[in-house]
DNA sequence: CGTTAATCGAGACGGTACGTCAGGTCTTCAC
DNA sequence: GTGAAGACCTGACGTACCGTCTCGATTAACG
């Protein structure tokens, strides 16, 4: 979504607000029935009750338009305060993984990564929409571990950082690569042990 | 690929063995240069000097092609033998991730996988193909470990079969993640990080 | 061709008038050059600078286009008043012979005609377009005839209806299976001879 | 066909004789069921048991292969004995209606005239098949009508030879037109009308 | 309160690729 | 060498979407 530049025109019919709100869901309704490859913008218009043009005038294309759509899929992941660090990535990687097992995010999350490694532009977008707006979810998963004393605070910024990306990308990456390369369901077994496993690594791990 | 019921063959023209290298190699270099979503079947086909019907009667479609295509590339994956557990998945990581650099894997993984999740067969074409056939190094890495008495040897069959399961999404997932998701480098330095992290969760978790 | 039901036109961009003389003008080119049965339309789109589905839009086929791109050759035929019904026939033979000797022409026509005994509403169309339009010719003819006293008035209605059609179809008959079946010239002297074996014919016989 | 160097050749195996015979009559079959232009050789040769490439060894193309199967229809007319020209015209205008009525002979010949325009040899094989070898009826009906003495025995050779062609064009071309591209039936009226006519135009015309 | 200018819907437009089909040729093995 | 089988290359098919364009018809804010 663009604000055409910031203090904005004044001029002329202003944009129909209700519209963006309406392409956006039929954007996911046509990725849960039809998934990314046959998604067509005819389609998702004709779905949103609104024109090709109006469409175009708003996202630059596909992926754009299914980025935007799919990163408010991942605004609901909420950390869960279960009381222990362990608990807290079960809950949150099971609550991942529900929203992964959705046809609307599984079908478009992977087909727009796979367009963002040819794309700079998309690249950044994805991760401005969907990456770097996650991490919240390790920061504040850590910043409670260390107040209830069961993570050490890191003194250098860098590692911590380093780390905080680390972690991420390990959660993140376990759960899709469980549930959209092996194509194997996460069950709370797994998640137990895939929580277990991460926890040893971070309480026993000097920071290099 | 198919081969016609083993034992067929019988009359007619046999089929070019020639084309079907021609035409999977034809498909990486047109990954290289155009991605998947410009990737186009007679392009490959013009590449190959072979006729788009040739294509056709041998592969279904752009996905399965791709799969084939880009199967052939992980299998150059090797396990180092580099005399400690650490070092040695530091070693699968960093090869992994230069393979995930190529534009021809790249660009191909995520599509392949993104239309996965609408078709079942597809699936099953990724998971035997790429999948269950990598899956190897970690079944190598750990008969290594256990050999050197790094790990201990699981009893219940069952157990351990969960394990390879978890670390292979683990190790595949992480890097895939940093690599196509997160779209940062897989550095010496990450890859350390990584490797004493999950060396942490490997060595200190008790096979639930 | 079709006009939408006439008094339609609401919305959307109107159709290009433009296109459709270059479309049909593109066809007579290509049917001179190449021919009926190696004209493409995505040859002709080419050639008229259209795209391929703006043809289709307009006309169903290969066939519809081609009886509109040849109907309106005959369109420049013209019954010369000559002063005598002899001199009336051949000089309307021998401007027929002159288009039917037009590449355009002669490969178009037999090839529509062909179709269009498999097809009732292509066959509807030749008639609409061609035949019923051509018969102006005989039905002028007669009357500049009947003016001269060269011939009597039919009385019955029918009767003369018949007999502009057996005329019809005896005129255009002849020129045809000569130059395109035959393939001879139409020459003035056949056009002589043929136009006085007719005129005995008309004049002699009692109207059954 | 061809007959491979009149005195011909002797090793390997002969052709089978059968198969001609086998295709010709599926290529009819064809022509009723398909028409022209949906007509396929591969469709023919699995219709007539034979492998494609057997069908190409003996005829070059389609074209040549339908006009084969077309010339033999013609064969079965034959010029009825009614005791008056103007019964025999009407008879043979008849028998050529009802053999010009059967799909696979109105399908077939047009098309063929349609390719004839643009391709020498196959017209000069129109002609020896079809036209020249029909030309028998008419040269045997003036020979009954002179026998009878309704037709003066005409002294110039060339001059008789043009009559022929003319008659012939006259009465082929009037039935063709009237059946294919009228598209109207030829009943037994419009077979009186039409012989009346084409009488009085032969026996008051003086052979210029 | 009437301009004014960007919005909206509709749908035609020039393109590109699709997946299929037929035409003819070539290659294999059996006769 | 003929024959059936079927793979092969070529090229056209008719369709589907793409992203752009041209219409006439709404809207608001501005003047």
């Amino acid at each position: 979504m663009q604000s055409r530049s910031s203090a904005a025109r004044a001029t002329g019919r202003p944009r129909s607000a209700a519209a963006d709100a309406a392409i956006l869901e039929a954007t996911r309704a046509a990725l849960v029935e039809l998934g990314w490859s046959r998604l067509t913008l005819g389609d998702v218009a004709m779905r949103a009750g609104v024109a090709k043009t109006t469409l175009y005038r708003r996202w630059a294309g596909k992926n754009e338009l299914v980025v935007d759509a799919v990163a408010e899929l991942f605004d609901e992941l909420e950390l869960p305060d279960s009381g222990s660090l362990a608990a807290d990535i079960e809950g949150v990687v099971l609550q991942f993984a529900a929203i992964l097992d959705r046809p609307e995010a599984k079908s478009g999350l992977m087909a727009v990564v796979a367009e963002a490694t040819r794309d700079e532009a998309l690249r950044e977008r994805v991760r401005a929409s969907i990456v770097d707006r996650q991490k919240r979810l390790v920061l504040e998963g850590r910043a409670r571990a260390q107040a209830r004393g069961e993570l050490p605070v890191e003194d250098d910024p860098a590692a911590a950082a380093a780390t905080v990306d680390l972690i991420f990308d390990m959660v993140a990456g376990a759960v899709v690569h469980r549930t959209l390369v092996s194509a194997e369901p996460v069950t709370e077994d797994w998640a137990r042990r895939f929580a277990q496993m991460l926890l040893q690594g971070l309480t026993n791990t000097s920071p290099a």
